[in-house]
Formats: C-alpha cells, sequence, structure tokens
DNA sequence: CATGAATGAGGCTTCATTCAT
DNA sequence: GATGAATGAAGCCTCATTCAT
C-alpha cells in the first residue's frame, strides 16, 4: 500500500513545484476530499470544490490540476498517504498473521475518528471509476493488486497453519467490502465510536479466519 | 425485503396505468439496469439508456417517468422484486437464524447467476444517492430500515442463543457490505461461479456469528 | 474535387439524418461560413455562429453536430459541394489544358458572385488547420491531393506539348495561392468585379503557361 | 516595404527603452515567431510563447507587451525589418521593373533558406487580423498599402512599355498570394530548394507580365 | 402515445491579464 | 524588473427536460 504520487499541471519542462503551489494543490485536494464525502463523487462538481476551497472560480483548479481525473488521482494518493502513515506502522507490529489482520482492519476503522472524510472520500471515487478510463487504469490496477496481495497473505497464512480452511480470495474481498460497507454507513450516525467498531470487526474477521472454528462447517443448515 | 412501488408519471387525473404504459416502462428500466451495471450511474444518461431500450429518443423516459431520479427508483424497485422473488422464499424455508443467514448471502449471491446486471446496477445506484435529494429521502430510510431489520434479527438470534456475542449492527453492515463488495468486483471476473463464492461467503459469516468460536477473541494481540 | 461528406452526431446506431436534421445543419453551416468569412476563424465562435442562425443556444450546434471540428468539415464540403457544382461541368466543357485551366481558374473567381462567402471562408478554415488536429487530416490530404491532381494535370500537359518547360509544383502553388490571394483580399473592396477578375487572373496564368512564351526566360535580370 | 515601430508598454512617463528591456521584448518576439510559425495562430498562446522563450510565466509577456495585438504588431515588424534588411538590397540593385519584380520574388522566397519561420509566422498572423480589431486598424491599412505600392509601381512598369497590358491590381495580389501559397505549403516539404523555387516564381511572373506574350490570349476557349 | 428537435443550466477548460511579493 | 499565483470571461460540450407536431 504504497503511495503513488500524481502528475498534473501539465508538466513539459522540468518545473519544479513550489512551495505556495503545493501548498495550493493541498487546499484543493483537501476540499474535494470534504465535498466528495459530502455530497458525493457525481455531485462533486469543481464549483462546490472551489468554493470549500475558498477560491473565486474553478479555472484556478483547472489551473493546478491537469484535470478532474489528476485531482481524483491526486484525492487517492492523498488519502492512501494518510492511511499508509497510520497503518502500516501498526500492522508491521504485529508478528502473525491474525494479528496483522486485526491491526489492518482495526487501523483503517480507526483513521474515521481522526480523518472522518478520507475513506469515505476515497471509496466513492473508487467506486465511480471504470477501469476503461484510461488515465485512472493505474489506480484500478493499484486497488486490483492490492486485493491481490491480501489474498496472497492470506494463503501464506493458511499454509503456515495459521488460517483455516477457505477460500482467500473470497474472504479478502469480502474483508474489503465490510470496511468499505462500514465506512460509508456507520460513519454518518452521530454516536459512531471508530474503536469499539474497528474492534469488532476485527473479532469478526478474526473468528472467521480462525483455524479451530469447529469442524462441522454450516453442514447442518442447507 | 419488500417492494416499494415508485411514483412516476405526474398523476393529475383518474388515469390508471395502461398495459403499454407499463411494458414501456419495464422496458426502460431493464435498459436502465443494463447501462449502469455496464459503463456506471454516473455515465448512464438518458441517452444512453434509450439507445439500449432501443428507443429514438430520451424525451419518451422523461414522458413515462417524473425525473431521474424516479427511474433511478424504479431501477432499485425492480431489482428488490426480483431480489424478493428469488431469496424469501429461500430464507423462509429455514427455521434457524444461521439456517437463514446462509440461504440470505447464498441467495443474493446466487442472483449474479441469473440476472447478472440487477445486483450491481443497484449497488451503483444506492451507492450515489444522498438522502438529502429531497425525492430519495424516504428511499434511503428504507435502505436504512433494512439494515435496522437485520440488526433486529441478529439481536434476536443472540437473544435465543443462536449466535454468539458481537455487535449486531456492525455484523450486519459487515454483511451487507462484504455482499456489495463481492457483487461489485467479482462480478467482472470471467470464471466466476455464484454459487461456490455464495456458499464461501455463507460459510464465512456463519463461522463469524457461531457460538462456540472459541473464547480468546484476539487477545494477544492488541 | 469530390465532395466528401462529414460525420455529425455521434452516429453509432443506425439513424438515418431527418429532413428537419438536415435543414437544421444546412441553417448551421451557412450560419458558419458567413461568420467565419466576416470576422475569421478565430473568432467563429458557436456563440456567434449560433446567433447568426437564430439560435437561442451554443447547444443547439452542439446538438446537431459532433464538434468544432465536425462543423468544420461540413463547412468544407458544403463549399467544395457548391463549388464542384459550379466548376466542374464548366472545366469539363473544355478539351484544352489552357482551356482547363482558364475554366478552372475563371469559375473559382465567378463564384465570389454568387457566393461572396464561401471561399473566404474556406480559406479561412484550411489556413487555420494543422494536419495533426488528427479528425482534419483527411481534409488536409484532401487539398494536398488537390494540388498534386494540379501538378500531375500540368505535368500532361506539358508532356502533350500545351505547356511550355517549367516546374509544374510551383506553378501548382502558385495558381492556388493566386486565387486564395484574390478570394481573400480582392472580395472586400466595394466595386468588385468577379467575371473581370477572373478573366484577368486566366490571362495571367495562361502567359505564365503558354509554350511559345519567348525563349530568354528571365535570363537577362539576374 | 518599411518597418514600422510597434507600441509596447503603455508608456506614461519619461521612460526610455533599457537595453534588457530591448533584448527581453527581441526575445519573445523571436520565441513568437517560432510558435506560429509551429503551430499556428490560433494555437500560439502566451503559455507556449513564455515556454519556447524560456520564460517562466505569461506574466512576463503581458509586462513587457501592451497585449496579444501589440506583441502579434511587433512580430510583422520584425520579420518585416529582417525582410527589408534582405530584400532591399537586392531590389534597388536592378535598374529594370522586371529586374526589380524578380529581385522580389526570389529575395522573398530565398529568406526561407535563412528564417523558415519569420515568413510562414506572419503569413499566419495576417490571416487571421481583421482591420476591425481597433489597435490593428492602421497596421492592416499599411498592408493595404503596401500592396498599393506595388500596383503602383507595376502601372508605371506599363507606362513605361517594360510590362504587357493586363489588371495592376489583380497581378500584384497574384504576386502575393502566389508567394504567401509557397510559403505556407513548400516550406513544410523536407527537400524543399528555396532558391530553386524563388527562380521559378520569379521566371512565372516574368512571363507572366512580359510585353511580347502573344496577342491571341486564350481567345478559344471562353 | 410517440417523436425528435429545442432549451437552458451547468460542467470542465483555456486564456489573457492583473497583482502582491 | 521579475515571478508566479490568481482572476474572470469565454469557449465547447453534455445533459435532463420540455413541447409542438
Amino acid at each position: 500500500m504504497e503511495a503513488r504520487s500524481g502528475a498534473g499541471k501539465q508538466d513539459g519542462g522540468g518545473s519544479a513545484r513550489t512551495f505556495t503551489e503545493a501548498a495550493r494543490r493541498a487546499q484543493i485536494v483537501g476540499a474535494a476530499i470534504e465535498v466528495i464525502a459530502e455530497v458525493g463523487y457525481t455531485k462533486a462538481t469543481f464549483t462546490r470544490i472551489a468554493k470549500q476551497a475558498g477560491l473565486s472560480s474553478t479555472g484556478m483548479i483547472s489551473y493546478h490540476f491537469a484535470g478532474k481525473d489528476d485531482l481524483m488521482r491526486e484525492v487517492v494518493a492523498e488519502v492512501f498517504r494518510v492511511a499508509d502513515g497510520y497503518m502500516i506502522p501498526r500492522i508491521e507490529a504485529q508478528t502473525t498473521a491474525s494479528g496483522r489482520l486485526r491491526a489492518f482492519i482495526e487501523s483503517n476503522i480507526e483513521l474515521l475518528g481522526e480523518f472522518p472524510k478520507h475513506l469515505p472520500a476515497v471509496v466513492e471515487v473508487l467506486g465511480n471509476i471504470r477501469s476503461d478510463d484510461s488515465s485512472m487504469r493505474e489506480f484500478c490496477a493499484a486497488m486490483d493488486s492490492l486485493v491481490d496481495t491480501h489474498t496472497h497473505l492470506i494463503r501464506e497464512a493458511q499454509k503456515a497453519g495459521e488460517f483455516g480452511e477457505f477460500d482467500p480470495r473470497v474472504m479478502a474481498l469480502a474483508i474489503r467490502g465490510a470496511i468499505d460497507g462500514v465506512v460509508t454507513r456507520a460513519a454518518k450516525v452521530p454516536d459512531f465510536d471508530p474503536v469499539a467498531c474497528g474492534r469488532e470487526l476485527a473479532d469478526l474477521f478474526d473468528r472467521a479466519t480462525r483455524k479451530d472454528a469447529g469442524k462441522d462447517t454450516g453442514k447442518d443448515n442447507r
């Protein structure tokens, strides 16, 4: 889960990025995250984002970003950057597969406490992008490879005897989907507790992946 | 999971819905489902939907539906209608809570075999609708109440001793999210097997909800 | 010099063109010709063209044409169509190369009498297009092949002994350029007489291409 | 064909033009010539010109020129300055009207060898300017007067018995147009030979203006 | 009922120009 | 003098919607 740096500002020469420019870009990306999380991808127009950022016109956004795709790329990259910074240390501190899985889920959900708009925004963006959108292909590939990575890690844990027997791909998809579901739906209730919710979700998948979960897996109720 | 009938055609007189009219509406809704599943909510314009339906103009759609929101409502309602018809008998055939949960998950995923576009379309629509979209208010409320219903059923099963101890709300969200994740991502792989995948997912949540899942829930890695 | 039919209206199905639609397109193309001839290619915006055509918005133009390139293609095609209709019969009525050359030049200039805006418009368009504009490549190629055709005809006339010795390519370019020059500059003077001007220009190139034009071609003044 | 000095930098005080300022202006004008010749008038934006000039921002251009018109005026003036320096000595070295005409045409085309971008650029600019562009009024008048001057010289040569009988205005326009045509089209072929081409074109107009060009001017095909 | 042309709002983008630093 | 960020006016285009036929 590395951060992928975006392109931006049709860079035909070797113009380095100024400090001020970087600040403006960050400001716009931040405004975009807010707006996307609040009104959804479809209605997150440059007009709305500009207003949120306190800019006078949409031209400003086009001035700093090569296009809407570019801005969206930066939005995703920024969220990944933040998420990486928060999650990776917590994950790497674990030595067991189940520990890492729990750290992954919990730290991901906990992010909603510090950055309530980041994950909802990225779920919106990634849910509204098609892999045939040319400029977004890289991101879709990155997302897919992330699921692939999880699938691989799960499979390793199974071989090592840490996890039980189940389809690692479905498990990876379920984890991803469950997190997204919580991010999208639960985050907007008033008394949402990220820590408790993360622990619950981690518990859930801990039970679902555990090795000694009994031998009669659902044979009785079909 | 009942079907909610849509509004459609500003009914100012006493005009009942004719057969032709109903057929046209069904045709348009079907085309909309196809298009939404294929190109996504954002790009599912009236033009594209009309083309898919073999209609010569978008005026036809506006004539039969009060607006885009109305059409989308009908899309969701239609998918629910189909899903209800397929899922409810299978769920009600079960007598245990875990049996019903399994039937719910499996029959839901199996729908992808018979109606590959229906669920992806509804996920797209529901992911792109806000509760503050005026006419969508009561619709989103219905969606939320669905999760509430599941939450309630889970809680009952816990009281009855069928399920273990966990937050029923998080579980409901996780189930919903995991299914959506599988629907969205797995539906586009070529060799997708709905039955096998549904069983895997049902197994997963069976383990996650089971009562005797061991008592040492991940205490070692926190 | 055949007319090339344009594309227009993103035609993904088999939708034939309606009579009304064809009329609107013709109206818009006519307005575009007027505007381009009057204010030049650069300032011939959709807004101006719509106003000239009596349309309420620029959206109307985009509705009937796939884009600005498409409209420009139609403009050129329309002018070619008119020019072909007028010029080809007059050219083909001639049996000698010099007769055809004269008929070509005269009929071309005479067009300014009946359609004063057509040729200036097309000169504007073709002068503001680059061959790397993708969608205009075909037209540039057509223009180039037109000069090539002239070059070829001149060469044949030379072989047949009808024309004197000179570089046919330069001659073709000079004819093209001279006509364009007259079209652009002379057409806007009030007392412009197309017939007389055409005859003068034809005389000029008749002298320039004639076989027995003396043997000491400019050797004395270099 | 005299150079007309441009306006530039709203001069409200008594500030003379410094050396640095002049150098900057020349640098920008040179870059503009390159860009215009390469991408055409329409796409020759300040951004592109600034990049070509190695400038970091377009503000630099606006600072040194009163506006785009002003820059374009300077571009034309600069090309005229160069052209005058090259052509005038060669023209004045001739004593006959036909010699001067030949020298004019040949030296003009030969300029393409030394300054391949200058003439194409000026043709682009002059083709995209209207006399009603406010600040361009007197500039276009100067251009017209140039053709008038040629017309006048031709008429004098006719009175002196050096040239045959023909409409001097049409001849002047044809020469101008033919040169522009060669400049525009021939300049982009790889193996273009300016000297040979100029001689050919001069030969052409030598034959067209000569006195004893035979008396039966195309009487057979009218 | 159906058609398809017309509308008008709104979206993204580009551009010349201005201004604080 | 120079820089580069900001501005605001157009420009082209798409879309849902309306309306005469």
